[in-house]
DNA sequence: AAGTGGTCTAGACCACAAA
DNA sequence: TTGTGGTCTAGACCACTTG
């Protein structure tokens, strides 16, 4: 950057300990753009990208005519990436295995299912189950239904995972995420590796692409594990 | 914006655009600011405004002299808003209600949590109890250890939980978060109003602001909830 | 040494929302 | 009507990283 200017990423700092020091109170209108780059001698362009990147991480508000206020209630967010389990499995330190349980296109599609890749006419999907390891014993129990249109027959699924295939070969997709948990029944408990009973951390996707239903992945995670990420 | 101009979301949205149609392979450098800002008839500031946001979003990765290429594999992310529990009732059109439970300062401190706020003496914690309500049934159960430093005792949680007095009067705190599930014991089955051994999702958080560690607390949800967000 | 993205400037016009 | 933030421009220098 040009030499004795002042730097957005410090403008921005001092900006947020005014509001953590309450020199700003919540709610309340903070000087506009021109005065402030007045104030700390730099273009109002950097004071600008300051307050922009502070009201995206919901410190401030902005509003044109309106001016720009602190924030009455800021909003804290946890951020969770969507990663490939094998990847999960060996940062780790642990080694990842990977068990193709079955794969068959299913006509018995759950209405739960249908509904939730908002498909209209009765698609039949193909139903994907596979178990990934973590050092040899159970990490997470996947099991997926495939829309044919978008995954052929011909790719298996039995060397690399539906859950990798799709993060390296349709990585452009959205979708919905869902957290719960779940008991484990005999079935669960078998392939687990767990007592009957015992609570399962458990998580739903659906995703689509611009134009078509992806998928639908309930994975199921083995007992005791944890979801973790950070605070901001 | 100027007439005429490009903006930087079309800009934006046509890279994009050529990331998705993998007319720019995955891997493969695309061309640099200048020749980009020939291409769309712009100034390069505004190149530079789009493709930093989509290497913000993950599609893209940049280094200086190395130039700009398309993800290897996009990371995508879940984004989750730390709220008032209150307003998370109200936002599915239910009646919230709050019972406090139990509030002492309670000198035996488990370990865990005395590592997870990452205290050097042995303080003593106030700990605080809410059952949160939702038309009047069990919803979120709070237990919470406070650090008395910062929150003083003369702060009474009974009219308004510690979860909403925390967000209202110190927001800007960091912290980990922790998601899990848990089996209903006894003592919580009675509580939330399930059968022993029911699944319960649950959450763990610790808080810090620079200076202190302010509050462990877990969260335990009542049956059958999820929590739920968008991918992108 | 050289090429690329990162940033700052000064000025301008525009879009939106409040008065 | 008016004030505020949102954005674009053209130019400049700088920092990082690769060769």
């Amino acid at each position: 950057m040009k030499k004795g200017a002042i730097s957005w990423q410090s403008l921005r700092a001092e900006a947020l300990r005014r509001i953590c020091d309450q020199e700003w109170l919540p709610g309340e209108l903070i000087p506009n753009e021109a005065e402030l780059a007045q104030e700390f001698g730099c273009a109002r362009t950097t004071v600008n990208r300051a307050l922009r990147d502070l009201a995206e991480s919901g410190y401030l508000e902005r509003k044109r005519k309106g001016g720009t206020r602190v924030a009455l209630t800021p909003v804290r967010k946890a951020i969770f990436e969507i990663s490939i389990i094998r990847q999960d499995v060996e940062a780790r330190g642990q080694d990842y295995g990977y068990t193709l349980l079955s794969d068959r296109c299913d006509a018995e599609v759950p209405a739960s299912v249908h509904a939730a890749l908002r498909l209209k006419s009765a698609v039949p999907l193909r139903h994907v189950c596979g178990l990934h390891l973590a050092d040899g014993r159970p990490f997470c129990l996947e099991q997926r239904w495939l829309n044919p249109a978008v995954v052929g027959p011909e790719q298996k699924f039995d060397a690399i995972s539906a859950n990798e295939w799709l993060v390296r070969n349709l990585p452009f997709a959205h979708g919905t995420l869902s957290l719960y948990a779940v008991s484990a029944d005999a079935r669960l408990a078998q392939i687990m590796d767990c007592a009957v009973g015992t609570a399962l951390f458990s998580m739903d996707r659906t995703t689509f692409s611009d134009t078509h239903s992806i998928t639908a992945v309930t994975l199921i995670y083995g007992s005791g594990f944890r979801m973790e990420t950070d605070i901001n």
